[in-house]
DNA sequence: AATTTAATTGATAATTATTATCAATTAAAT
DNA sequence: ATTTAATTGATAATAATTATCAATTAAATT
């Protein structure tokens, strides 16, 4: 979890050369369990004086959002997208509407009824994503 | 619900002049069953030949959506918001995964799990959101 | 109805998030 | 150690949205 290519497996799979830059995007995902946005996967890596320039965060972040290793979403009304680690597992978010700051949840009440919507208006069902919004602890003071 | 300034008393009530654009933007909203961007409400204008610019769409839709009038959403991975008339109902969409295009589905199976979840993690739960995904008929050929 | 006043608009510039470009660098295959 | 193709940094470009400010217009007041 800490040091340094401990993704060299992962990235190898995908293809991908195993990277200082790779594997410190990967640290930080791994150990978070609220998405980031590119700018705070940058900040963190500032942090830890790991010197990268904003694009290749971008990059790296789209690059394994492509690869299926890194989920890519986004809060509503918010202009920007939040990426966290892909753990393979049904999920969902809870949002604070003071601060934007996106946590998330498990379990799944909707599954009986995506089963029921098949078919509605011609779509073929896909999938699904539940924003819970709320006020967490900080914003209410 | 066409015509000149069927929305006087809408805007009226919340402090707003009655002005031809804003009229024309209720319009257009109050008719359609899709959300759009800003910038599908600015052509929709331009086919009725209506003048308006970019800017005063947005800042009309916005406004609106501060006096709750329209509801702004985003749909996740297109970095761009879509404006709707708020109908007062509780309400979800269905995405299509190819061509975006968002269609409004009534009905929520999420009530009851809500309940369940108040206090989730010292959060207020003030609502939610859920977009389901899908192809539709056109996007499937 | 004419005048006044404050809200609204258009045109444009500025901003923010993101993506593209391309030469320099680096991982890993040989 | 050398080669080769992938990766990166710096910067420019783009796309969506917001801010600015002078000109225009709605509606309140006379």
């Amino acid at each position: 979890m800490q040091g340094g290519s401990d993704y060299k497996e992962i990235l190898k799979k995908e293809g991908l050369k195993s990277t200082k830059h790779r594997n410190a995007i990967l640290g930080i995902m791994e150990e978070g369990d609220e998405p980031l946005t590119a700018e705070a996967v940058f900040l963190k890596l500032k942090d830890m004086n790991t010197s990268i320039s904003l694009s290749t965060v971008y990059r790296i972040l789209e690059t394994l959002v492509s690869k299926g290793v890194i989920i890519k979403s986004s809060v509503t009304c918010e202009n920007k997208a939040v990426f966290e680690m892909n753990r393979m597992e049904h999920k969902h978010h809870l949002v604070c509407t003071g601060c934007k700051r996106m946590v998330s949840v498990e379990g799944c009440p909707f599954e009986e009824y995506e089963k029921k919507l098949k078919g509605l208006r011609g779509f073929d069902i896909t999938g699904h994503k539940l924003e819970i919004y709320g006020v967490c602890p900080d914003c209410k003071r």
